[in-house]
DNA sequence: CCTACCGATCGGTAGG
DNA sequence: CCTACCGATCGGTAGG
């Protein structure tokens, strides 16, 4: 697929679109195999280059890691932030429903998510603050929900929060290891019914 | 630790306790570094032997990995069995509070269960299985509720064990990264009580 | 239970 | 963007 045979059209004109294709490598690669399974040598492989032609765009394979997170960031945030109250809820269930059409990412987040709870881990900070950001974000709406009267009673935010990412993240360890055996977003809407007041 | 000096009191007397030692060292590894990120001569030096005698007592890795989760496999067992419908739950948040003692049985079904997705994994097979099989066993004790009336209107036994598991393994994620976060038992504690009849 | 060693593979450097 | 190469490490074998 890499190594065109057109040439480059002007002096590092094709750089930002290598950088791109040896993202899209590595993170085929980490989604697979993970962090410390995945080599520098296969994500070259993939696009034809040698290995070390990686050190020429990033410094190191963390720096990769590093880059294929920054990547996911960039693509995942949209839409979250917009809506409000319960409206967050049906977004929800949208990202899982993306989720299971394109499994790479799904596959990534669970395998990087749990190598990473090592301390050491180039990712470890990264999930850390992924989590203060993902469970922060659904407090907030269940927090506006329960404002307007949308919450079920006895709901605690803060912990419901908590729960609604953890539910997600354990659907797809079940999902990964037998696609047949779940449908994530089925699962998701009808618990998520049981957090908002029966009406909506 | 390990390396007695009394050495043996019969021929093969200490094979047992040998292969003892070496499981819980191998355990010890791959709970911080996963299957892929451990390595033999890690798990030697932690008992102070060569790497080369592991292979007397295992045939190679991945029967080092099968021997660790069939010592896992004996020690998980016992209880889940014996109570009946509502008695499950209980014991099923008995149980996350055991995990939240030892965080070293945690890390290693969180790290392998993600890297086992990967079909050609040695544990792929024997994950699936433990899937089923708990799955199994959280519906069973939600059927056997459903037919005493202690089961909340509503709550269908197959897909609510499913998200009772998925409930725990996220949960861990979290925590494992960042153990001040969360109190699993106490999450796992409320949001059973959402799935039992009232008055239990 | 050991030493000695195998071929393979790892991330990264040197130098062009 | 490459070749050539580094030292380290991997799982496993041979042979005692």
């Amino acid at each position: 697929m890499g190594g065109s045979t057109t040439g480059r059209r002007g002096p590092y004109a094709g750089t930002a679109a290598r950088r791109r294709t040896i993202l899209e490598s590595a993170f085929e690669v980490f989604s697979e195999a993970g962090y410390r399974g995945g080599s520098m040598r296969d994500i070259a492989q993939r696009i034809g280059i040698a290995h070390t032609t990686l050190l020429h765009h990033f410094s190191s394979k963390s720096d990769l890691l590093a880059g294929v997170l920054e990547l996911r960031d960039e693509h995942d945030q949209p839409g979250l932030a917009e809506a409000g109250g319960a409206g967050i809820l049906r977004q929800l269930v949208e990202v899982v429903r993306r989720n299971q059409r394109t499994p790479g990412l799904t596959e990534l987040y669970c395998i990087l998510s749990a190598e990473a709870t090592a301390p050491g881990h180039p990712a470890h900070e990264w999930f850390r603050e992924r989590y203060v950001r993902t469970v922060g974000h659904t407090r907030a709406a269940l927090e506006q929900m329960a404002q307007r009267g949308e919450l079920r009673e006895g709901v605690d935010p803060a912990r419901e929060a908590q729960r609604i990412v953890a539910l997600m993240d354990g659907l797809q360890v079940q999902w990964l290891l037998d696609r047949d055996s779940i449908d994530m977003a089925a699962q998701m809407r009808e618990y998520l019914r049981r957090v908002s007041v029966p009406e909506i």
